[in-house]
DNA sequence: ATCCAAAAATACTGGTCAGTATTTAAATTT
DNA sequence: AAATTTAAATACTGACCAGTATTTTTGGAT
């Protein structure tokens, strides 16, 4: 009886490890190396199997970038999409969606490299795809900032810009991150949010400021 | 007389005009095609001529990519020594570095995009001098924000961590700037340098936010 | 133990392209 | 204007590597 169901599970199970082995191995040379210079050969020594194998699990080199990059979009738009859903003040919300995103570039530190290093080697409607992402982000970015401008919790003269200044905060990140560096995670994600945030608090009174 | 020497220089200039075309069909290409998809006899092809043509002038592809990115960092090291220069306030110089910064890499964005894209293609002693740079404007900002610290014109609870977020602005600048968009490159490096201070404002008096 | 099916390895092909050897054209000299 | 040098084009080579055809191995079923 179980002897036709699951074998077949198991299969697919098999297949989907095999997969998953394949790509991480490619995103650690295509982290390092280059995407140029990575050879299937190299992922295959990697894994201590040769090229066919890759090839029986994927049509082409490209199809290993294209699954890479893609992961690296959804993950983002996934924090997104969590981060905008609760209700909240517009500073907690720009404080969470921050911290999210930074959280998935940085817990993905090789796949947002690999995306914003090797985007032209895509396909146009892949890269497409993509840049959909990107400027999905800024989009909602901007919506959030003006609900808290006109809610006066916020000031910004260019709601725009502001958005493409706190994106340059996360999309830099994985750059100069470092998993073992001086700070955690944690601490870096909270530390920029807050950071972010200044760049839209309101303006003290000038003539606060005394001495 | 002249006859001797104004040729020599004659041909120099020649020269220099020739490699310069050739670079510049080359930054044209790589920026847009990438180094990767980019052939040699492509950017023969632009520039009306065949690929020997370049080999009189540049060793190899790679001396290429080098000598693009060589220029990318020497830009961005000048307007750094030109903007720590001049003795000011904190607040007045971190103005001017991250505008005079933004400036050099919009000026010259793809210039900049292609280092940041191509960085694993290069040789490792030319990737160190590049990321000798990197640090070298991290660190110097680091020193400034400091400064401004001591001086009580800035806040910023860990200096480091701040000046890599600014950092992120200036670099991420490249990737969504148009030279043709809504704002001029000089409002967008204002603006982008207001934020950055805004960023070490001295926080406003907890008490002060009323309503 | 023998057969069968799958999965993987070995061994090969074909195209691309960086880099070069050879030839042709264009200046420059005398 | 013939000779010489310089500069560029044409035509080629060799390496590398993505992708594939063929053979071998493995493991399960009878």
């Amino acid at each position: 009886m179980a002897s036709t169901t699951e074998p077949h599970d198991m299969r697919e199970a098999i297949s989907h490890l095999k997969r998953e082995r394949i790509l991480a191995a490619a995103v650690d040379l295509f982290y390092h190396q280059g995407y140029g210079k990575t050879t299937l050969e190299q992922v295959a020594n990697e894994l201590q199997v040769t090229k066919p194998f890759i090839y029986a699990h994927f049509a082409s080199k490209n199809e290993l970038l294209v699954e890479i990059c893609s992961r690296a979009i959804n993950l983002a738009h996934e924090s997104l999409n969590r981060a905008m859903a609760k209700d909240a003040s517009a500073t907690d919300r720009l404080q969470t969606v921050v911290r999210d995103f930074l959280t998935a570039v940085l817990t993905h530190q090789p796949h947002a490299m690999i995306y914003s290093r090797e985007e032209k080697e895509l396909e146009q409607k892949d890269r497409d795809a993509i840049n959909q992402l990107r400027r999905g982000f800024d989009k909602r970015l901007v919506e959030l900032i003006e609900l808290g401008v006109k809610s006066g919790e916020f000031h910004a003269d260019d709601v725009q810009l502001t958005a493409l200044a706190i994106g340059g905060i996360v999309g830099w990140a994985p750059v100069w991150f470092r998993a073992n560096g001086r700070l955690s995670l944690e601490q870096v994600t909270a530390y920029l949010a807050s950071l972010a945030l200044a760049m839209v608090r309101v303006k003290p009174n000038t003539d606060s400021h005394g001495n």
